[in-house]
DNA sequence: GTTAAAATTAGAATTATTCTAATTTTAATG
DNA sequence: CATTAAAATTAGAATAATTCTAATTTTAAC
């Protein structure tokens, strides 16, 4: 693995949340001050086919990428807040169901969040994200 | 609703697959040949909105717009592909894990389609869509 | 130390999607 | 109906994320 691909599974698994390419570019030239986004969507393409890291795409954002562990996701389905939430494992349930060998699953539970209740209840709607709508 | 809304409510509840907007946008023009993609981008924004159909991404490919009935998706790891699968209902297990009242969820399992494997068994590696790799 | 392979770079190109502003359609009202 | 306001549609430009191409650099293998 180059410098690179090891500075960039470093960024997404040291970080609390789910990065862009375009905040793991900033992150990664803070280490090597020449490296360009061609080469961040390079090696995270190829980490993610070797499985290394977890691709999640939120409708109406971009990409994020994320650490490998077992978790779900919470999205808010107003402002599109993701969080992280861990839960009981579904393999063994779900793998029963299904006669094919499964690799992973990818569980995104919709709610809305505290903020956009608030918001909700007094009335106010938040603005919202343009591709959310 | 207006015509163009119902016809690409229809064109999406009558579809047995999973469409692009672009491929709606094909399908609306048969009935209205004068419709724009711009057109088509609204009417699936507002729908989605209003929780008529589902939204889904998948890793290196365009949005793509689904009926709302409740089932899972396979995705193939290797091509992409996408089908239906029709699980038990996980809301309740689900909902008794977190404590905020969820709307929905979403499962994408991964796996590895038939066809994909046969080549993989031959040695041969299909060509991987670039988003995907 | 040479060669081949892989990674990186720069920047152009592409694609999906959104935005803007003008126009048309629809619905509601007097 | 005629008028008006609101919503939907259109055309096309704009944007944003991502991919591609080709040249260059780095790394690894012999």
């Amino acid at each position: 693995m180059t410098k690179n691909a090891e500075y960039i599974l470093d960024i997404i698994n040291n970080s609390d949340s789910h990065l862009t390419a375009e905040q793991i570019y900033f992150r990664l030239k803070e280490k090597n001050k020449t490296v360009v986004q061609a080469t961040v969507y390079n090696n995270l393409s190829s980490l993610y086919q070797k499985g290394l890291i977890r691709k999640i795409s939120v409708e109406g954002y971009p990409d994020r990428y994320d650490r490998t562990i077992r978790h779900e996701h919470l999205v808010c389905r107003k402002c599109g807040k993701l969080s992280d939430i861990v839960l009981e494992d579904l393999t063994d349930l779900l793998q029963k169901q299904i006669n094919i060998p499964m690799l992973s699953y990818d569980l995104k539970i919709n709610y809305i969040c505290d903020e956009c209740l608030k918001l909700e209840k007094e009335g106010k709607d938040r603005a919202m994200p343009p591709g959310l709508l």
